[in-house]
DNA sequence: CCTGAAATCCACTATTG
DNA sequence: CAATAGTGGATTTCAGG
């Protein structure tokens, strides 16, 4: 199990650097009562750890450039362990195509599509289902607005309703 | 139009606080040729000007707990403003749905949820539904891997591939 | 909008409890 | 593990172009 405890403090440390990454270590430190040498020290610990993975900063894409965002529902041919690591190269190498979830249902994957406009999205969607790489459908599904933002994981929600 | 015209200094900077939004102003202002006051500068006025938004830092939440991540696609009953609204409003109060979009298609919206297990899940899916928000139909879809990750919008092509 | 210097603040490291 | 205190280095401000 990749499961490790967490006390209260580190918890506290998680959900700061989960809303504000660019936290100072002083600031971070008062705020979970804590030396900074102390919290410093946990902050790269979670790190070691993996706990905390990358710090990423927020770009408002659609400020810079208008900007059409899509789920795309995407449908194998088949199914072996190859048609999957297939696909999964090369999606890496599109970066129009921001996320990629393997998923269970109607569906194989949904992937998340951040282009200029629907121009863009038939383009892609003609050059991956032309690639060979196991496209038997694809299906758009556009985004009209953001409603919620990600915010961060529900820390203590999981915490208190896991059974460990 | 909310956009905003950005020279290659300006891009090269959100392209690295995408990647890493705890870089050093000085390893920044070394990696895009600038003096660090420089570049301190150009870095607060893309954030009063709201094209950087929030810093986050990506916790590994499988690792503190097990954890079920779904999409669920929702319909709702009625389709006036203020039925959109009523759900907006409670789902932002549901720290376990971490993302709303509101889409166009089958559905309404697709939301992103994350629970400590399918009981949970199952739960959450019983609130909402008695909670009276207008939900006419409520499909799971779990994830079963994420493969691959949100790494940054793609700043250039978007630049590039639009008309302005 | 930049540079460069000066001042302030912070990260990081003993050291000690 | 945590606190305290010290130092090197980074952030930030400001004068000047």
């Amino acid at each position: 199990m990749p499961e490790m405890k967490l006390d209260r403090i580190n918890l506290r440390i998680l959900e700061e650097l989960q809303k504000n990454a660019r936290i100072t270590n002083q600031d971070l430190a008062e705020r979970v009562n804590l030396s900074p040498s102390a919290c410093l020290s946990r902050m790269r610990r979670l790190e070691e750890e993996g706990l905390i993975g990358r710090y990423l900063a927020e770009v408002a894409i659609d400020r810079i450039a208008s900007t059409l965002k899509a789920f795309v529902e995407i449908t194998l041919e088949n199914h072996r362990q190859a048609d999957f690591r297939r696909f999964d190269q090369a999606i890496a190498r599109q970066p129009e195509v921001v996320a990629s979830y393997k998923v269970s249902g109607r569906f194989d994957y949904l992937l998340m599509v951040v282009v200029p406009d629907m121009n863009r999205l038939r383009q892609l969607s003609d050059e991956l289902i032309e690639a060979e790489i196991g496209i038997a459908k694809f299906v758009t599904v556009p985004i009209i607005e953001q409603t919620k933002l990600f915010d961060g994981y529900p820390l203590r929600e999981m915490i208190a309703g896991a059974g460990g």
